[in-house]
DNA sequence: TCAGTATTTTATTATATAATGGATTAGCGG
DNA sequence: CCGCTAATCCATTATATAATAAAATACTGA
């Protein structure tokens, strides 16, 4: 009974409605949050994302069916990956249109730093100029592998949980500035609580990766030499 | 159990999600394109979109509850119109990525388009340079309203239900580019089918407006004259 | 071929969502 | 105040989704 013309806006609308589907649950956001970072097996997102492993796989699965995410096979592991640079500047674009709407994520966020302090981020603009002066040691402590996916150029990776044991690796004379995966990961922000404690002067960039390469900033790839 | 780094997460996780929620519906997906044409009134939208009126109302609550829209009351009427210019580029967005990531929007297009000729569109740009050399009519043949709340500068506004009636306003020796409201909008591919048959030298732009603006192009706003 | 590990699939259960029709509310004009 | 209309709310029903545990698959290495 309804025209060609409704069937053909249903059928377009319903298209569209597949990608605002896979990202209507907040654990299919944080995997592709993740994934922006770099690929990773189900397992590792698994664990980073504290969901349980077939859980994982079926939110993976719903990525995929919309074409969001693609997966590869490699013995006995499935890595998943973006299926397009695209999706994680479609994210970012969701993130910063929650950022502006939603005045809930600026309340759980000032709440959650609530008695940490020193937590206000160095912005973009002053990490470059300070890196140009060379006065700053620029600290990612994401995994490892992470780092590698794609790094801030000159960072330094030393991920959180091998950080206190390294802080010899670390200047007490220049400024430090730690990063992470973006302005919600709690990483950088655990980093710069340590090193303050231990008397580093040290601050946060609030961009992740992503954000510093959506910009049009050098992003360098590879392991840590 | 959960330790605070997880319920911040978790936290905000939830809040992009309303977005995602708020989005992964074809019929709210429609409502937000047709208030990126601009403000209207539910029972306007609730036909626009082919739905009945309660469950307009409630898809348009949705839209509200995730700061997407706004409302308003005037009289008897509740105008409805989009929170903020971001949301349009957002749904311009979810736009650009479903056609790149997904081929059934393709498939369904060009299914729906057989059989109709001449529906290859005239570029942005083609339009510009059309337009510089003055040797073409642009014509909007969407609603008034939509005309007066945004158009593409010297359009000539002729809703496609007026158009047969006054196709005296158009000129026979000069080149006509109809568009309406982007490109799964049909309204112009009827325009254009129903010109041609009448012997007048018709293509579409793809665009809306939302696109024509995004692009830096100019709009003009207000009333035909 | 078998044991072991990573992942996917299936079934189940609880919960959320969408559409509809009917009742209710808000505002207008007589 | 009443009747009218636009919009919202509410209850109902059907359907979709999410999390979990258990079973099945896919692959590796012995």
């Amino acid at each position: 009974m309804a025209s060609p013309n409704r069937r053909y806006k249903t059928a377009i609308y319903e298209q569209f409605a597949r990608i605002g589907k896979a990202i209507s649950n907040p654990s299919r956001l944080e995997l592709l949050d993740l994934l922006c970072q770099g690929p990773r097996t189900v397992e590792v997102l698994a664990k980073e994302a504290g969901l349980g492993l077939a859980n994982t796989s079926q939110h993976l699965k719903a990525l995929r069916e919309a074409r969001l995410v693609q997966s590869e096979r490699t013995g006995l592991y499935v890595t998943y990956r973006l299926a397009d640079k695209h999706v994680c500047d479609f994210f970012r674009s969701l993130r910063l249109l929650a950022e502006t709407r939603l005045a809930e994520i600026r309340d759980i966020t000032s709440q959650f730093l609530e008695g940490r302090q020193g937590m206000d981020a160095v912005s973009r603009e002053q990490l470059v100029a300070k890196v140009r002066g060379g006065e700053v040691t620029v600290l990612d402590v994401r995994p490892p592998e992470e780092f590698e996916a794609g790094h801030l150029p000159k960072a330094l990776s030393i991920p959180l949980n091998e950080l206190e044991r390294r802080l010899s690796e670390l200047p007490h004379d220049r400024e430090i500035v730690a990063y992470c995966r973006g302005p919600y990961c709690v990483l950088a922000v655990e980093a710069i609580e340590m090193l303050r404690k231990r008397g580093f002067t040290a601050f946060r960039l609030e961009d992740g990766v992503p954000d510093w390469q959506a910009r049009g900033l050098p992003v360098a790839v590879g392991e840590a030499r």
